[in-house]
RNA sequence: GCCCGGAUGGCGGAAUGGUAGACGCGGGGGCCUCAAAAGCCCUUGGCCGCAAGGUCGUGUGGGUUCGAGUCCCACUCCGGGCACCA
């Protein structure tokens, strides 16, 4: 495609100025008013693709855009450097992660840079960086030192493919790693936690007060997963030493108990188990230690529909409402890590314990009358209550609140709150990340690297190969070391911090990379922080976004950021998808559409311009056979505004004629609307409402009487500025040609005169029983009665009426009057 | 199974209870040219009609309203999240 201009040329020409121009740097004192503007830190993999294009073309908007308001945006750029593709990468060549993580770190920028994003560079992070890892490494040590960090032994998540453990938000549902897709194994390891359910409560009131997309935080909701409830004991049967603790959202099914259950690792298990059930027992407990998580949910196309594995137990509880014994079973369908790891069985009104008496022949009563259309088995929703002594006739509601009552004083009940959350395991038995400070020594146990001694970095002279293994845990030099209390022999811990810890401050540290010896001077933090707008992808609406919220309150309460805010993302932005063939468009999808193809065609700025233009960017888009003529549709804009601003074929008038005030009326209304969708995130109408003002200016300056100079002039700037944050490029090459070589982008952004954004004359829609029967053109400040005369007298208004008066009259001036015959 | 989204021309999409289809892609026609490319102009939801015009039309069925793509109820399909959390 033959363009007007070179693009090449230009685009990298204001790349250099604008780097040189330090127009996107901002210091901490700048007394501008502040604006934090931030884009999720990249894996660095590599050249940009299709992805990071869209991303990072939203973001450099938002910042083009805020500055030209006047604010001083704090804009930033980094690396998640550490992580297992680098490890892969390296164990496939032979060497050394952070060979291939430079690179592409190299790639990465420059790329970025290419595209004509700006950022200020100076505060550039690296999480595999010396400096960094000193300070990933301090955080951790004050977590530790306030309780927040702990070691324990625990079942978790081991993936073999990856070869290392995981968190529970790293296991998809159906018990594969959310990474390399093999089949997660439960292990009993020691590991490091983090004791993230500590603020369980906050993380999910807090989700209130932000200004996020509804579906991201219902989904951190469900993750927290709070539910109310009771906690109770329950007497096991001839036992008096020995009592049973459950927990039910459901007390008012107390009368519909017929059974108890406890999980498999329930610490009682061994003193409820009589002889003659040992074996049983002991043989269920096996198979489901011993089962994946996969074997365990398998079956699990539905709730219901589980085979469930269970054994009888030999003992017997009390129900403490109908007074009578039920049998204590276990099964493992019961989780030894939610509530007390024992439950009471109400199969009426709950399938899973309905799917499990059924198989075990055990008895349901039903607590709750169901409706009469009702088929099937367990019925949990609203009703009238039943079969339950003091609490018939009573809905659901109100009888959980008797029901607990009971319980209180009946038996040791009381008021409890459970959450699904768990606490954060951060271990990874990895070379290529954080390693975590922490040396074990025979006399003094588990003991600090003292923060003079930090950073804890890992050694260059390892051999990365394919037994899976961490080289760091066979390095000798790296893992014997002397205590730091007394000075004994020691060793180190040889595991890694999850690289999702290094994401959750990077954000802080961006504020102020600039004092010595600490990660951020806390009062420059007090400052940026929060974020005012977040952009990222939807895939970290739980993992990365709850960590980084559960990180920024932490550090405050350690006092590692007294006085920043708690919450550091104030308005999230979660980004399309970019999809071909039905998959999302990935490197390992082997989909990818290079954006380098297009710089030397389209340029930067149409590529960027396309992504705005195509769709809502909140949307997922196809990327299709059209999508390079719409790519090539939007360089074409350009081009036009182009050739437009050189004049070509343009005709003049002389002296300001009235009609141009539509003109006029045209730019201010562009202007609005630009305006407005860039605060709504409706990118794609404001390129499009820039499209028509082109459209108008290049038919009145090319036909009739033509174009009048200065106002057309007016037209170009203003076309330059409100573009200037889209396609930064050509508006910025357009406007230094108009004016003197100056920036585009340190000009204030155009305002609206509301003058000009009323018209004249406007279209008065007439409708007759809703139905339009006419259209005339009217004067704006048109009075009803004037409005309603004029428009009976229309003929096809008249016609549809039949000659009848209207018995209604609606009139929404000055668009539209509705008559009901 | 539960919870969220979504469904509008040939395609991407626009329309924050008031003119459905802005803008763009694609299609059709024309200008320019020896010819083509590029550029420019016109046209483009379906049906009936030579036309003027009429009529139907936002997944389906109801409802609210003077008026519904938009609000409410039920359903169908598509996408996403969660799924033994008691």
């Amino acid at each position: 495609m033959a363009r007007p201009f070179d693009v090449e040329e230009v685009e990298l020409k204001w790349q250099e100025r604008w780097r040189q121009s330090g127009l996107y740097e901002v210091d901490n004192d700048d007394a501008r008013e502040r604006f934090y503007a931030l884009c999720m830190y990249p894996y660095p993999s590599g050249v940009a693709h299709q992805g990071h294009v869209r991303n990072y073309t939203f973001g450099d908007l938002v910042t083009r855009y805020q500055t030209m308001r006047g604010r001083a945006v704090l804009s930033p750029f980094g690396f998640d450097s550490f992580g297992l593709p680098a490890e892969n990468a390296a164990i496939k060549a032979g060497s050394h992660p952070r060979i291939f993580t430079d690179q592409r770190i190299g790639e990465l920028r420059s790329s970025v840079q290419r595209l004509g994003a700006v950022y200020d560079w100076r505060r550039e992070v690296q999480s595999h960086d010396p400096e960094y890892i000193k300070y990933s490494q301090s955080i951790f040590l004050k977590l530790y030192e306030a309780g927040l960090a702990y070691r324990a032994n625990a079942p978790v998540n081991w993936c073999p493919g990856c070869a290392t453990v995981l968190a529970n938000e790293q296991v998809n549902g159906d018990g594969t790693c959310d990474r390399s897709g093999d089949l997660v194994e439960r292990r009993n390891l020691e590991q490091w936690f983090f004791r993230i359910t500590n603020y369980a409560d906050e993380l999910l009131s807090e989700l209130d007060s932000l200004e996020w997309p509804e579906r991201v935080k219902t989904m951190q909701r469900n993750w927290i997963g709070r539910s109310e409830g009771v906690e109770f004991a329950l007497r096991v049967a001839g036992r008096d030493d020995l009592t049973l603790r459950v927990f039910t959202t459901r007390p008012d099914t107390g009368f519909g108990v017929t059974y108890a259950v406890v999980a498999p690792e329930h610490p009682l298990l061994g003193q409820l188990t009589t002889p003659e059930c040992e074996s049983q027992v002991e043989d269920l407990v096996v198979r489901a230690t011993n089962a994946s998580e996969l074997e365990r949910t398998a079956s699990s196309d539905a709730g219901a529909g589980l085979a469930k594995r269970g054994a009888f137990t030999g003992s017997y509880v009390i129900n403490p409402f109908t007074g009578d014994p039920v049998p204590v079973y276990v099964a493992d369908y019961v989780l030894g890590t939610y509530g007390t790891g024992a439950i009471m069985a109400v199969p009426a009104e709950d399938e899973r314990d309905f799917a499990f008496a059924e198989v075990h022949g055990l008895p349901v009563v039903r607590t709750v009358a169901p409706p009469d259309d009702f088929e099937g088995g367990a019925y949990a929703g609203d009703g009238i209550k039943i079969n339950s002594g003091f609490l018939d006739g009573l809905d659901v509601a109100t009888a959980k609140l008797r029901a607990r009552e009971f319980l209180v004083a009946n038996a040791e009940g009381e008021a409890r709150v459970n959450y699904r959350l768990r606490d954060w395991l951060v271990s990874r038995q990895r070379f290529w990340g954080c390693p975590i400070p922490i040396v074990y020594c025979a006399t003094c146990g588990t003991v600090p690297v003292p923060e003079s001694a930090l950073p804890v970095t890992a050694p260059d002279d390892v051999t990365m190969d394919a037994t899976g293994q961490s080289p760091l845990a066979t390095h000798e030099g790296f893992r014997h070391t002397t205590c730091p209390r007394c000075g004994g022999s020691a060793t180190r811990e040889t595991d890694t911090l999850d690289t999702f810890t290094d994401s959750s401050w990077y954000f802080l540290r961006y504020t102020d990379p600039f004092t010595p010896n600490r990660p951020f001077d806390p009062a420059q933090a007090a400052k940026w922080m929060p974020v005012d707008q977040y952009i990222g992808g939807i895939e970290h609406a739980i993992l990365h976004l709850l960590y980084a919220r559960f990180y920024m309150k932490a550090l405050v309460d350690v006092g590692v950021a007294p006085g920043v805010t708690r919450e550091p993302f104030r308005r999230l932005f979660t980004q399309g998808m970019i999809r071909m063939d039905g998959s999302k468009m990935s490197k390992s999808k082997g989909n990818l559409v290079a954006p380098e193809q297009y710089y030397s065609t389209v340029g930067a700025d149409g590529l960027r311009l396309f992504h705005l233009f195509v769709g809502p960017p909140a949307d997922d888009f196809d990327w299709t056979d059209q999508t390079n003529d719409v790519i090539e549709g939007c360089a074409r804009f350009l081009d036009r505004l182009w050739r437009l601003a050189d004049y070509h074929d343009v005709r003049w008038h002389d002296a300001e004629v009235p009609a141009d005030r539509e003109v006029r009326r045209a730019i201010h209304k562009t202007i609005a609307k630009v305006t407005d969708g860039m605060e709504r995130w409706s990118y794609n109408t404001a390129v499009a409402a820039l499209m028509e003002l082109l459209n108008t200016l290049s038919k009145w300056a090319r036909e009739g009487d033509g174009a009048y100079r200065p106002l057309l002039d007016e037209a170009i700037d203003v076309m330059c500025q409100l573009l200037a944050p889209m396609a930064p490029h050509v508006s910025a090459e357009l406007w230094a040609r108009r004016h003197d070589d100056e920036m585009v982008h340190a000009t204030a952004w155009p305002t609206a005169d509301p003058d000009y954004l009323v018209d004249d004359t406007v279209t008065l829609v007439v409708q007759v029983a809703g139905k339009v029967r006419a259209r005339l053109e009217v004067a704006a400040d048109i009075t009803e009665a004037d409005a309603v005369a004029h428009a009976l007298n229309d003929p096809a208004v008249q016609a549809a009426l039949g000659g009848a008066a209207p018995s209604r009259t609606v009139a929404r001036l000055p668009k539209l009057v509705n008559f009901v015959p």
